[in-house]
DNA sequence: TTTCATAAGTAGAATCGTTCTAACCTAAGA
DNA sequence: TCTTAGGTTAGAACGATTCTACTTATGAAA
């Protein structure tokens, strides 16, 4: 994602999402609304949540942040909007990207559908729980 | 899926659990928790909502049932134990099932990586929505 | 059949991510 | 400077899900 405010003429580039598209911009984390909080809060002590939501929010209808859906327990934010896949560990949680090879259109969709996103996640077991390295069965916090 | 009980000897087959697997037998709806509850509620008056939580959690572990995040708001769930993919109206939330076709394993997983599942999504606009059929822009319900 | 251990069910409280609301703040244009 | 509208904030509200304490049902063993 280039760190620059969108064309949208209403978007007023403000600290707070100065610093939020600052931290976003080439995370490869998927971050969640918490983490977001979490790391803006350092900086502006006295930030809202509420700001974060909105924030992305806006970010999302300019076209700007995809938000996937990986994780049930919360939302989480996808600066990176070359198309690419998922690849998730279902013992510890990580969550990689990979690059997106071309999916063929799907056979048996309803006549009339037009695809608009392909979205595609392989769930398994990273390297690191396969040698039985992450003992915790989910990291993710669920605080 | 069957509608039998699993092979896990600790699962005992009561009235609301059979009720609850006689209404996921070929459901292709996806239902919500709230779906399975409203519906369960018609036959079982006196049931209680973790009932309904505690039964999808066990079938879950069991293998009979999946769930499937399409739906950020709330789990839902998917009896399809067939491999298949999902196709999702952006507009108006509808939910159908696509065969899986073959998937190539992923290009770039870090070695080692050992994929279990494949789950492909496709996101468009469904064909009553594009003749501007359906008005309403999310249907699903959101109370 | 009675006893017993335990799985399952219930009501309702608790949790927690997210959204909403109302008041205030601030930048920018008139 | 005044006005306007978007942005921020604190905190309440919301809603899906989970947890807890308790009761009930089940099935195996005595």
């Amino acid at each position: 994602m280039k760190n620059k405010p969108p064309e949208n003429p209403a978007f007023r580039m403000t600290p707070q999402r100065a610093e939020i598209l600052r931290f976003l911009d080439g995370n490869k984390s998927h971050p969640s609304a918490e983490d977001i909080y979490a790391r803006l809060k350092r900086k502006f002590p006295g930030m809202s949540f509420a700001t974060v939501y909105n924030t992305l929010q806006t970010l999302i209808s300019n076209g700007q942040l995809a938000e996937i859906k990986i994780d049930a327990a919360r939302k989480r934010f996808d600066p990176g909007l070359t198309p690419h896949h998922h690849l998730l560990c279902v013992r510890c949680g990580l969550i990689a990207d990979l690059p997106a090879r071309r999916q063929a259109p799907p056979k048996g969709a309803p006549k009339g559908f037009k695809i608009l996103i392909c979205n595609v996640e392989y769930y398994g077991i990273c390297p690191a729980c396969g040698r039985g390295g992450n003992k915790e069965k989910i990291s993710w916090k669920k605080k």
